[in-house]
DNA sequence: CTAGGGTTAG
């Protein structure tokens, strides 16, 4: 769609034109820029660039715009044009600028950045500059340089977050040094940097590449432990793991943990604890989990019930296949109902 | 909502 450039409000309209400046320039180009239009929003920037003066806000929503969008190269264009239009960049754009170049393996590029802003007056490298420079060294399997750079940061009175952890141990992972992440684990838990599911997942994943159940079950024991609630990304690792190597008992307990927090699982966690479940002749706990999760207010995807549905006839249960058949309809015509009463 | 940390192997 061609993208319309109305003019800008004109004097004829007083109250639009009292209301519409830079901080309105700047929601806008947010809004094009978190939806991939970072070439739209460019464009509206040359439109209204003299009407309304920019700010480093707006400079800097442009540069995490094509950033996010994946565009280094455009990114760099407009970045130097905008230095020349006179643009001081502040921690906020070398931090964006510095995290294109990492996620493109660019990582020595990054630090040539670190060593740029080090040398400007308005700007200290930040506990984000820090965390982005650590998840760099971590792409280019660098993990010495990335916890060089950790220890840096408390060196110049900028506080490791669980953030900034969080990347450490996710470089340690990609260099397959799993013991050293597990250490950042357990530092986080001694200085009380509470642990979330990006710790959870980075750890978990780290131990799934490299097929060590052992260390999924000790990670998973910790989260249990603490009575950690799992996001689906975790809840999903687990269950596959689980289930994909012969233990959906342990699925089992994952599921009956969650429902017992008061969480209701993923459909597509149901799908792979069913078929584990089934696969390994525990029909009836797959069975009691379908009803739960229906219990719950939930369908479970056709996929579930297929499955659970194929052993139940193979095992001619038809009584069971019957009821989950019954409820499967109940809760199918109960959504048609939900999504007429909002339309 | 102007910035950082997780997903993916062959």
């Amino acid at each position: 769609m061609p993208l319309l450039l109305a003019p800008p409000p004109s004097a004829a309209r007083p109250l639009l034109a009292l209301t519409f400046g830079v901080a309105e320039l700047n929601a806008l180009l947010r809004a094009f820029c978190a939806r991939g239009r970072v070439a739209e929003a460019r464009a509206l920037f040359h439109r209204y660039c003299d009407t309304y003066p920019p700010d480093a806000r707006t400079f800097n929503t442009l540069l995490l715009g094509f950033k996010e969008a994946g565009n280094a190269q455009a990114l760099d264009l407009f970045y130097h044009d905008a230095v020349l239009r006179g643009f001081v960049p502040d921690s906020v754009s070398y931090c964006v600028r510095m995290d294109a170049y990492c996620k493109k393996g660019r990582f020595l590029d990054a630090l040539d950045l670190l060593d740029e802003m080090r040398k400007r007056e308005n700007c200290r490298p930040t506990l984000q500059v820090f965390t982005t420079l650590i998840y760099g060294a971590g792409i280019v399997r660098n993990a010495t340089r990335a916890r060089q750079l950790f220890d840096e940061m408390g060196q110049g009175g900028v506080t490791p977050d669980r953030g900034a952890h969080n990347a450490l141990m996710g470089a340690y992972v990609r260099a397959r040094d799993l013991q050293s992440g597990m250490t950042v684990m357990s530092e986080m838990e001694r200085k009380g940097i509470g642990l979330d599911d990006v710790s959870y997942n980075t750890m978990l994943c780290g131990f799934q590449r490299i097929g060590d159940l052992e260390g999924i079950w000790k990670v998973y024991s910790k989260m249990v432990g603490s009575g950690f609630m799992p996001r689906t990304r975790t809840t999903m690792l687990l269950m596959k793991v689980f289930c994909e190597n012969a233990r959906p008992d342990l699925g089992l307990e994952l599921w009956d943990y969650l429902l017992g927090k008061g969480c209701v699982p993923h459909r597509h966690a149901l799908d792979v604890l069913v078929t584990g479940l089934c696969c390994r002749g525990m029909v009836l706990e797959a069975y009691r989990c379908f009803r739960e999760m229906i219990e719950m207010g939930m369908t479970p995807t056709e996929r579930a019930f297929r499955v659970l549905e194929g052993f139940f006839k193979r095992k001619r249960e038809f009584e069971k296949l019957e009821e989950i058949r019954q409820m499967m309809k109940a809760t199918q015509l109960e959504e048609h109902q939900c999504d007429e009463e909002a339309a």
